[in-house]
DNA sequence: ACAGTAATAT
DNA sequence: TATATTACTG
């Protein structure tokens, strides 16, 4: 009926971003309740666009022009007691950040971050910004390392009594062995270096394969997931900023790092023990969230490429 | 101020 | 379920 069904992709496509505009959906360069203000709610010029995903989603039937809620990132709630309406002040406290989504790929970052480190120095902050990845924040890493150093015990156990593990982990392997399944699969995703296994020798920097910064020209962007409404509405969502925030630090999406470290890809920054760190290189994008739960999922596009 | 851990919350 | 947050210790 609608022919806007049949050309809304066009629409749409019509009206992206050039990669040039692209900023990254996270606020790591303030505060992040202070970021959050600012830009969530800039109506402006930049509404999200709802994107019905272009294969999946049985949902069907019309969604109208229904978009989101307002709620989607802020989603909390607001409320507040008389004030709230001045924009301006600070809306801000309450508001929440979306919840991170580890791609495979992100993981995969975040592995050859530690391994860069060595296990001594991979610590939540240090691998943060050896990943430069923008918006993440130091908990986020925290929080997996936590993760993934319970991984690792159990994968040690595993080896010394499973038999020889050296580097060869398949996820096969794992599974054969009875590694615990919770969310072994992402851990799986990305070979675990040997080193990580073997708790006698630290070691400082190791060789890794990457390629030459000439070679990133990448976005990389988060993925993140809203908590708001948990409807079963998979639905993907297509947001961006249209401005650079009051602080103004935004730059290309990829050349982005966070306020501390103001230089670029290549340069390195100090890191807390006086040594340098060399943010790493981007050898594949990160990619777009996979929406695997009911939940909506906010993603950027990589590239106009395709 | 940060790192680590376990428990708990969403 | 995966990730965030909290409470606590070092």
């Amino acid at each position: 009926m609608r022919e806007e069904d049949s050309n809304w992709f066009a629409k749409w496509e019509d009206e992206l971003p050039s990669p040039d505009e692209l900023i990254p959906l996270s606020q790591s360069l303030i505060s992040t309740d202070l970021a959050l203000a600012f830009d969530i709610r800039n109506p402006h010029q930049i509404a999200a666009a709802t994107v019905p995903p272009p294969s999946q989603l049985p949902q069907s039937t019309a969604n109208s022009s229904a978009e989101f809620d307002s709620a989607d990132l802020g989603g909390g709630g607001e409320g507040g007691s008389g004030g709230g309406s001045g924009a301006g002040d600070e809306p801000a406290r309450t508001l929440k950040r979306p919840r991170l989504v580890w791609t495979p790929q992100l993981h995969k970052r975040f592995v050859d971050a530690v391994a860069h480190l060595g296990i001594k120095n991979a610590v939540p902050k240090t691998i943060m910004q050896l990943m430069s990845v923008d918006g993440l924040t130091r908990e986020n890493v925290a929080s997996h390392l936590q993760k993934y150093r319970l991984y690792l015990k159990r994968m040690q156990g595993i080896s010394s009594n499973g038999g020889g593990v050296g580097g060869n982990n398949s996820p096969a392997a794992l599974a054969a062995v009875g590694v615990d399944p919770a969310m072994d699969h992402l851990f799986a995703s990305s070979p675990v270096p040997a080193h990580f296994l073997h708790p006698s020798r630290a070691n400082s920097d190791h060789f890794l394969p990457f390629l030459p910064v000439a070679a990133m020209q990448n976005h990389h962007q988060m993925a993140v997931a809203g908590q708001g409404a948990h409807h079963h509405q998979l639905q993907q969502q297509f947001r961006h900023f249209g401005t650079s925030p009051p602080n103004g630090q935004f730059e290309h999406p990829f050349m982005r790092q966070s306020q501390q470290q103001v230089q670029r890809m290549g340069t390195p920054v100090l890191g807390r023990n006086g040594s340098s760190v060399v943010p790493l290189p981007y050898v594949e994008d990160l990619e777009s969230a996979t929406a695997t739960n009911g939940r909506k999922v906010l993603t950027l596009f990589p590239t106009g490429d395709d």
